[in-house]
DNA sequence: AATTTATGTCAGTCATATTGACATATCTTG
DNA sequence: CAAGATATGTCAATATGACTGACATAAATT
């Protein structure tokens, strides 16, 4: 099987200029890629254990500590114990939150927006298998599972 | 417009395990994500300058010289003084280097060949056009203007 | 009561990036 | 030819985001 040079170096250079949208926005705000992820995923899953933040981003404690911290500290985020078990904690957007969310979503929607101008529906079902296509599926993740189990019919509005 | 909150995170997942593959192979020659890049670019464009490495993967100088300077060491890349303007240093990847490159698409296109099956040719078309599309086109870049130009069937103004 | 689990924290390290300043060789231009 | 621009390299200091390892605490489970 040749190399796919194609597809490689296009979603290199897609990734690229899709994070630089945000990271031109976070830097006003003295935050980095690392914040935006974390807000990102707090907002889009309410009440999402700290554990599960981890299994998402792939990183340890130590590092996801000081970025959650200025996030909790600034207002962006914050922290509920668990009802059923309160060793957990549960994290939440604040409005503040998601408004910066909101900014650096859209500016990333309108980039994927002009990028599908003119696809057809089954042409954006395609794009949407595809990246589906691309994840490991052997990842015992909540939030992976809800995201690609959710992804029936890209289509929908 | 709402935000396209599925294709954000698809695309963040599938990026995520994307350089995951090649990431454990590089741990094992002792490199990191950066050689990767760099002997990439070097052995998909041979006689590339340092100025157009710099703009391809969007760093500074200082950041990619220990990086080429371990890969020039090592053995993985060459450099000649180019022969219109000696000023230049054109890089070339040397038979070690091409087989790790070799390596590491291979599994990327493992992945991506995976992702790809049972798609139409059209339906791949869709791909290849979406991910041109995510890509800064006011770009003074000359690989990018290459990988750009080599895609039949782009939209452009 | 003992153990496991969820989380936090301290301390040190590493990889990759940054900015700024300066050096050198070479090409281009007045 | 002299002056300046360009391509590259290097030194120094710094920041971010990641890492490992060790230890602390509170709460759940056994």
């Amino acid at each position: 099987m040749p190399p796919r040079w194609d597809i490689i170096e296009l979603l290199f250079f897609a990734y690229r200029d899709f994070v630089g949208d945000p990271d031109d926005v976070l830097d006003q705000f003295g935050f980095g890629r690392a914040h935006h992820r974390v807000v990102h995923f707090v907002h889009r899953y309410p009440g999402l254990k700290v554990a599960d933040l981890l299994d998402v981003l792939r990183i340890t404690k130590q590092s996801l500590g000081r970025v959650l911290k200025q996030l909790l500290d600034e207002g962006y985020i914050v922290q509920k114990s668990g009802a059923a078990d309160r060793r957990q904690r549960l994290l939440f957007a604040t409005a503040k939150g998601e408004a910066l969310v909101a900014q650096l979503a859209g500016l990333q929607t309108d980039r994927i927006s002009r990028a599908l101008r003119d696809f057809k529906p089954d042409e954006v079902d395609a794009v949407g298998r595809f990246l589906s296509g691309m994840i490991d599926r052997d990842d015992p993740d909540k939030v992976l599972q809800a995201i690609l189990g959710a992804d029936s019919g890209m289509t929908r509005e």
